[in-house]
DNA sequence: ATGTGACTTCGAGTCCGTG
DNA sequence: GCACGGACTCGAAGTCACA
């Protein structure tokens, strides 16, 4: 699953940029801490609402958790 | 829930472009005529896989799904 | 042909732990 | 602090009958 997967890249990407653990991402974004790791490692298809309350949350857009990873091995 | 709405917006306005019925439109991208009219309705709250089954099946990307519908009024 | 409520099944989402 | 597991609740997935 490719959306899954860029939303893993990106979370694991933003929570580091911000030097924060997954635990204080968690709650940064709101969602439990378990969560974050299942979705950090593509375990899990969330749902759109999800999406959209972890982006609020970031300051950011739900296209920005999806799309694709900038620093991505190019794949041609 | 704007994300949900988007998705209604788009997946009605994609679909009355290529003017075929719900009926049509559920057999072509691969989910059931009531689960389109619940989406189209935003009484569901879908999962990035079937966002992305979805969008894979109309040749678009999951973004064009969820983004912003374009003839909606400015925001300014 | 469209809209809706209700239903079953299964996974999303949470919470407890452990190494 | 991270990964992983089991068990639990609730809602999404998928379908149906009916208006």
């Amino acid at each position: 699953m490719k959306l899954r997967d860029n939303l893993a890249a990106n979370l694991k990407r933003i929570r580091r940029e911000r030097e924060m653990s997954q635990d204080d991402f968690a709650a940064l974004v709101d969602v439990h801490r378990t969560y974050i790791n299942h979705l950090e490692h593509s375990k899990r298809s969330p749902t759109i609402d999800v999406i959209e309350r972890i982006a609020g949350n970031l300051g950011i857009t739900a296209t920005d958790l999806l799309e694709e990873p900038p620093s991505k091995p190019p794949q041609l």
